[in-house]
DNA sequence: CTCGCTAGGTCCTAAAGAGGACTTGAGGAC
DNA sequence: GTCCTCAAGTCCTCTTTAGGACCTAGCGAG
């Protein structure tokens, strides 16, 4: 009953991408061929191109083709990169490389700013305002040039005030091994907030991103022994092109001392 | 250079969408509050009711505002449930309840099936088509008849075959006790897979969502000790509802064996 | 008072068409 | 050969127009 009766009514623009999208996945087209013209595509389904385009619009949000402005529409290729949230500090800590060293590094913009209120949001300690050091990064694929991923670092002035890190330049080493020396504290506790989410007007124009395609979004607290914050860290990838992947031991007894709650 | 003429080129729906975006966080209109009709807005920014119907679709995919056919288009308050991925199973051990009790559970379907090639696909020791023991709920706001999470579990023949998880009931208490009684071992890691997208047509229509919302999904692996699954758990909300916790120490020095890699 | 009908307002789908912007490739000028 | 120009093909935005579906409130009949 509940899962009845699915396309009987739905609108044309939805029968058709679930057509094409069939399509697609019976290989009729390969990635990166082109499907036919929009004008095509309308005549061969028996309806206008408005609607035609309408079609098209989902499985571009979707990520499964990708509209070249005057050239074509053509089938992407899935690839979703796999992130680990655990292990990022222990593998950096050994080779003292980037975090993602295939990828091109671009600071954005560095200096003091206001702490951002969806930062200060998952922060008990801190308030919108209050000043920090924030680097804004874009990481590239040196390959295809494609954007993949744009986000900011949020470091106390007691730590990064004076230092280099208020310099646009890319940091030597990994971003959380210069955050360390300077405050003279390991990292010791990490909380990740992740949510997905439509991209911002300028998340969609930095990252390239389709009408109508999704974001990860995931902000990063990493604090001392102490419980002191040293470094707030957020990401924003496509969708489409990211899978976080966590790994850890069940607990047979412990329990964590607060239930779900809302915000 | 990067963010500079943002909207100065933009298409209108574009530049309408973020005003009425900047005029709801504003205030201008309350949560619940209605918005002027269509007609009104597109008289009101001087351009065609299609124009200004995409604009509104902006930011109902964003889940900003919500439309009910016939009556109107309303501010929705924003509201993310909190959820751990850690805690679930101490938690729930400790009082022995459902995970989500606040929530309505509903048992869409029990019974044998074909392990889809989704979920083989994150395992390594299973083949899609293999059969296995599929439990379909759906959990709903009980409050406002909401649907608020649709998923599925499947549990290995050799658990669950000829038991009470083959009937389309809701079982007494959290399903991985169920699962641990009938294994006769208990759950001791576990994996999970956080991905973003949008819905298929089926989820849309379950969780009542809006053309453009995207949906978070993850698929949990759970292994007894000697790394046999013992149930694999997937879910998927409105991505508006849903904000991830994972908690976690960094380990000084310890370093996973594999690198990022692809699929 | 209760019930059912109706009218008006609202959002939803669809078509047809015009103009614009972008890319590519062919042909001609140098 | 190299560069430029141009035309064709493609996707993008927006308008105008039409009809349908859905909900609510008000009115009248019983």
């Amino acid at each position: 009953m509940v899962t009845s009766d699915l396309g009987a009514f739905a609108p044309k623009y939805q029968r058709v991408a679930n057509d094409l999208r069939r399509r697609i996945r019976q290989g009729e087209w390969q990635p990166g061929d082109r499907l036919p013209a929009e004008t095509a595509l309308a005549e061969h389904y028996d309806l206008s191109v408005p609607t035609m385009r309408q079609a098209v619009a989902v499985l571009r949000a979707e990520g499964a083709v990708e509209s070249r402005h005057g050239v074509g529409t053509f089938v992407k290729e899935e690839r979703r990169l796999q992130r680990r949230s655990r292990d990022r500090y222990g593998r950096a800590r050994k080779d003292s490389r980037l975090l993602t060293a295939h990828l091109e590094h671009t600071i954005l913009s560095a200096g003091r700013g206001p702490l951002p209120a969806h930062i200060a949001a998952v922060l008990d300690d801190a308030e919108p305002g209050d000043e920090v050091v924030i680097r804004r990064r874009l990481l590239t694929d040196p390959k295809t040039g494609t954007p993949e991923e744009v986000g900011a670092s949020y470091v106390p002035l007691g730590i990064a005030a004076e230092t280099f890190l208020e310099e646009p330049t890319v940091v030597p080493k990994a971003m959380f091994l210069c955050v360390e020396e300077l405050a003279g504290k390991r990292y010791a506790q990490a909380r990740d907030h992740w949510i997905a989410r439509l991209p911002t007007p300028e998340e969609t124009q930095v990252l390239g991103l389709p009408t109508g395609a999704p974001v990860m979004h995931v902000i990063h607290v990493a604090r001392a022994e102490d419980g002191s914050v040293l470094e707030v860290s957020e990401s924003v990838w496509p969708a489409d092109r990211i899978m976080l992947i966590d790994e850890y031991p069940v607990e047979p007894e412990a329990a964590m001392p607060e239930a779900p709650s809302e915000i």
